[in-house]
Formats: C-alpha cells, structure tokens, sequence
DNA sequence: AGACTCGTTTAAAGCGCTTTAAAAATATCG
DNA sequence: CGATATTTTTAAAGCGCTTTAAACGAGTCT
C-alpha cells in the first residue's frame, strides 16, 4: 500500500542543499558548470531525501528521450536472444529500451503504434512482417531499423545475416560429411526463404551438382516441417535424399520428430540441419545442428545503426550484413549404412545416444 | 530519417478546430462535457492532422499512468506466455503495460528500479526471487503482485497456483497408471521446491504408503535433471523407481534425455512428468505430460489483483490461488514390460481418480 | 577605480498535456 | 422577460524537470 506523501522533487532536493533547482539538475546529470562544493552538497542532500528523478518530466523537459523501441514476438526464442543482447548494447550507449511484445491480439502495426507512444526516438523491429512499402512509410516520420530481414525499403536500416550464407554453410558441412543428396525443406513465402533457397541452390550447384536440387515446400513451423519430412519419406528409398536442409529451428524439429516416429535414424538414417541455433536446438533433447545467425553482432549492430543516426546524424541507409555460423552437433552425420540401434524407443531412435557420434565437431556458439 | 516538423500538438488540432486545448482533450479521452459538434469538429481537426497524443506529457499532466510494469525473464517460455495474457488482461482494463527483462546484466532489483523510473503504477513480478522482506520493503511504497510463487510478505499480493495440488495430480495419474514407485525430482532450495515436494510427499503417503516417498536431489535446470536421472538410474534395478516427477519441464527435459541416452524407454521403462505445461513441453519432439498452472487465469487474476488496488482502492493483500491441472502427453504409461509401439500415446492411459482435485486435461501435442 | 573578463548560479520560460475554477452560452421557469 | 439552473467552453495554473539567458561575484587589466 503505496505511502502518498509524494516523492521528493527537484525542489525539495534544491532547497535542501539551499541551492536552485538548476544547479541541482546541473548536478544531478554530472553536467559541467556547478561547483565542487555545490556538487557535494546537493548529492547529500539528493541521497538524504531518496532522491530519484521522474524521468517522465525530465523527458518531457529535454527534446531527448533516449528510448529505444523494440518490436518482438516474445515467444520466439531467438527474439529472446537478440534482445538481451540488445538491452546490453543499449545500456551501453546510454539508452534504454521499451519492449513492444506481438501477440495473438496485438499485432505489428499496433506493437510500433505504441512505441510511438511512449516517444521512442528509434525502431528496431525484429523480424518484421510489415511490408516494403509499409516500412518505407515508417521511416519517413521515425527511425527504423529491421533486424534479420533484408528490406527494400528506403530510408530503414538493416541488420541482417547473410543467409544464403549460412545455407551453403550447411550444405558444405553436410558434402564434407559424405552426403551427396541434400534436401531443402522450404520456409513461408517471403524474402528471407527465397534467400535460403538461393543458398541452398548454388552451394548444392557448386559442390555437387545441378540436378542433385532437391526442394520440399515446407514452412516455419513444426507441423510443416513434419509434413515435408513425410513427402520426403516418401520417396523411394533409392532417391531419399540422406539429409534435410530446414528453413528454422522448428521445422527442424518437426522434421526429427516425424523422423523418429517413421523409425529414422537420426543421423544415421538422415542428417538434419536447422537454422537460427535457438535454445531449443541447444536442449540435449533436441542436440540440432544449426546455423547461427549471431545474434550477439546483430544485436549490436542493430544498436549501433539507431545510434548512429541519433547520435552521429548519420542519414544514409545502412545494411548490414553478418556472416553466420555453423554449429555443429548431433543431428548430423555421415551418411553411414543403418545401424541397429541399441534402445529403439517407440519403434527406432537413434542419433546421439549411446556412444559417440563420430565426425562430429562440436562447436560452442558465440562470436 | 524523420521530418522534425514537430509533430502536431494539442494547440494545433485545438486551433484548427476553432476551440481550446481543454476541449480538445477533454474529447479526445471521451469525457463528457464537450458537445456533439465540438467533438466532431475537434475529431475531424485531429485526423486531419494525423494527431497522436504525447504520453510523456499526458503522464505529467495526470497523476495516473495507468502503466503496470511487468518484470519478466525474458528466456522463460512460462513468463512469456504469461505476459502475453497479461498484456490482453491489461490491455482490457485500459492498462498499458512495460516490461522490464532480467538478463544477465539486469537483475531483479534493477529491473524493478526501471519500472519505476517508468512510474509504473503496480509491480507485476514475475517469478520473482527477491527475498520476502525485500519484497515487504518493495511493497511498502508501492503497489505490487508476485506472480507464480508464494511470498509471505506483508503487502503483496500473490498470485499463483495449488503447486502441492498440482504435483498431486501427477502422481494420482501415475498411480492410476499402476505405478507404485514414483520419484519426485526435486528443484532448487526454495519455497516453490517445498510446496511442490510436500505436494509430492503427502500424495504418495496417501495413495501408496509412506515408505515409497523417493526425493531425488535436482534442480531447475536440465543439467540438473540429467544428474538427479543419472543418480536414479544407478538404483539397483528392483528398486528403481518406475515413474519420475520434476520440478518443472526443464529439469524433465534434462531427465528424459538421460534416460534416452542410458537406453531406457519412456514411457515403457520409466514415465516422467514435468512441470509448468511450458511450450517445450508441447513440442512434438518432446511430448511431455505435464502439470499446467494456468497461466492464463494467473494473468487475469494478476492484473484484476493490481487494478483493483488501484481503481477500487481495494488495500487488504489478496493471496490468489489457482488450480492447476494436469496435461497428460506421451511420457506417461504404464510401468508395463516394455512394448514396442510406433505411438506410445496410443497405449494406456489413466484418468485421475482424486474427486476433489480439479480437471486433468487431454492435449495433442506440438501446438 | 572602472572596464572586462570568466566561472557560477539562478530566475524564468517552457516541454505538451490535464484540470480546476470561472466565464459564457443555453435552457428552464415563474 | 428577468432570474435561476444547466450545459459548454475556456483561461490559466500546474505536472517535475531542463535550459537559456541574464545576474552575480571575483579576479584581471589599464
């Protein structure tokens, strides 16, 4: 039950110290001007009454207010990651940030509405889903940065991994491992796919040939990868690829769970590859190879590019463009001959259970 | 790059639609007083104008916020599917909410002083780990509601479920199963741990008898998990339990995986129950039954516990307490000879017998 | 001593909105 | 129709802080 008896003011600090209220501003924010003995005595008096300044007005007096919007899916794991990253790099640089969480009733239009609302002087939106057009109309009015998206839109800086990249990193991990028929599982329509397609097709191209393409539509979720783990199960065992790029992380996962279910041998039967190296692939129970967009980088990147413009009055667009990583672990292999597995559970379960699994170079994640 | 035009004030739609500035407020929140024609005049002026009210200096105006600050870790799919309720929840009461993330570099007593830089005018915290007398200490000057966890601290409201009930309700369900050997993985010292095991222990005293009470050391993590597995593994084989409860899902995630990996069958050779229903558990990778707290009615009953303080000037502590129930998924069975079976779901499955203890609830896996 | 520095301090004018108290306009009534 | 009650409108005083421009002393120089 909050006491009322309202906190102090600048004032109350001000007439403590027996000075004006804009020298303890002055002070306060460690600006030159006062002296030394001024300084002292309003720190004392600032620290005596429990002093803590109400940003809103001090916000409202200042034309800055050093917020930084940040528009997520908080249900991502990925999204999570970024952010931590991005709260540090903006702790850094003197900023603080507001979250704008998407959700089933909220969606990416209302999410920026809001950071407007509280006067963010940037955007940095993860992921955005908004289009070209709509973010160029954006970053008319505000800056904008997206982050893990390429954006044709003028005037709005992006950070991004170069995914096609990190595709043909997969791809050339899995050569390396001898395996000679690579599937793609596909992602939703959109430009981030149709940049891991690309990767996936000219790293395939290159290392082992143009009609060893193989692409499965698919899409972002776990169901969709199930289903395209099906079709490809489908196939004739003769032409059954013998590993599975995924579009993300949770394709990956419906891919090795239907895998599992049809008595695949994970990676045995079939290597498996995803993409973004989110926490879940990093569960023991999951153990998936991945492609690690770096988040770290992007997050700083990303703080980077707002306050340069806020800062430096940097005008012109940047792009930025990571390279990623491949994290290697249990779900890929060489394309070794069937093995028995020793503790088949419901029906066959193989991959990094008992024993090692030979090839595989473990590999932290990080920068 | 943004137009520093500044933007529209309320003096410029109040100019424009030919009235004052008090009018034009007074219509934009919909207060009563202004005419039907002030307010279309007034309405049409801010549209043109393209109007958005500035919060910061509506904030400083008015003494209220109407802002809950809502601390979270930002990593925990629990907290996130709570906040997601917990926005709507807001959101439906003319609340806005701020979140403030723990990350490494942010801990709870920093997140919090966040918060109320942002005077936030209630503290929802999530999952909190301040100490009961800071708590009390927090509570002293402002509103707040801790969330999942219960707190014996003068002044807070507490939301959160029946955890002893809950683990209750896993082992009535394996005891329906057949089982009469169930562990209880413990999590880190605390009181959410003691609840849950006191939960644990009268329920098995009560369904199957006091000698077959096994608490296994644990913790929250998965690590821990795999450890408190590994150590009921090395039981000698008569006496090993059949079935495993956990402290929450990770620590299950981390038992199911050592059990896969030493080979042992779930749910042939041995069940396993989680705790919290968080996504992971959804996964269809995973499959884990598990006890749900939830989350959504915490949220409602979390934010109903913060504005009613606020708004009916309710100043009594309200303690709420949810009934959990219990998800039941694929790594419960039977403590049956192991059977090889392509859909252990599909094999038996139990249905609680405790009457007064609330619904166990039956969901398909991989939301 | 007066003219001029230069380093400190502060009075006062906002920041953009809300709200109160009072004025203005309109309606009601004997 | 003047007086009173009612509804609308508004001038103006803040909200708590920042910032500008002016004021103030204390040295420095001629």
């Amino acid at each position: 039950m909050p006491s009322r008896p309202s906190r102090p003011r600048l004032e109350d600090v001000a007439s403590r110290a027996g000075v004006s209220t804009a020298s303890v501003s002055l002070v306060l924010r460690g600006q030159p001007g006062p002296s030394a003995s001024t300084r002292e005595s309003v720190l004392d008096a600032a620290r005596e009454l429990g002093y803590r300044p109400d940003r809103t007005a001090s916000l409202l007096a200042r034309r800055r207010t050093k917020l930084l919007g940040v528009t997520m899916d908080v249900s991502s794991a990925f999204h999570a990651e970024l952010l931590e990253d991005i709260q540090a790099a903006a702790d850094e640089r003197g900023y603080d940030i507001v979250i704008s969480p998407l959700t089933r009733t909220r969606d990416e239009r209302r999410a920026v509405e809001s950071l407007l609302d509280f006067r963010c002087e940037a955007l940095l939106l993860l992921g955005p889903t908004l289009t070209d057009p709509e973010l160029a109309a954006l970053a008319m009015d505000h800056h904008v940065v997206a982050i893990g998206r390429r954006a044709a839109a003028a005037g709005v800086d992006v950070v991004r991994a170069a995914d096609d990249a990190g595709v043909a990193l997969a791809v050339a991990h899995l050569v390396d491992l001898g395996h000679r028929s690579i599937a793609f599982v596909d992602g939703p329509r959109g430009p981030i796919s149709a940049l891991r397609r690309r990767g996936y097709r000219s790293a395939v191209r290159r290392l082992v040939g143009g009609d060893a393409v193989l692409v499965v539509p698919g899409g972002s979720t776990e169901d969709a990868g199930g289903d395209a783990a099906r079709r490809v199960l489908s196939t004739e065992t003769g032409e059954r690829p013998t590993a599975l790029v995924a579009f993300n992380d949770r394709a990956a996962l419906g891919v090795l769970d239907r895998l599992r279910r049809e008595g695949v041998e994970v990676p045995g039967g079939m290597s498996v590859v995803g993409y973004d190296d989110s926490p879940i692939a990093r569960l023991a129970t999951v153990d998936l190879t991945s492609v690690s967009q770096a988040p770290e980088a992007m997050a700083v990147a990303a703080v980077q590019a707002a306050t340069e413009r806020l800062d430096s009055g940097r005008t012109q667009a940047v792009d930025v463009v990571l390279d990623p990583h491949l994290v290697v672990r249990g779900t890929t292999g060489p394309p070794a001959h069937p093995r028995v597995d020793v503790f088949p559970r419901a029906g066959a379960r193989g991959n990094t259970s008992t024993g090692e699994v030979p090839s595989t170079v473990r590999q932290p994640p990080g920068l």
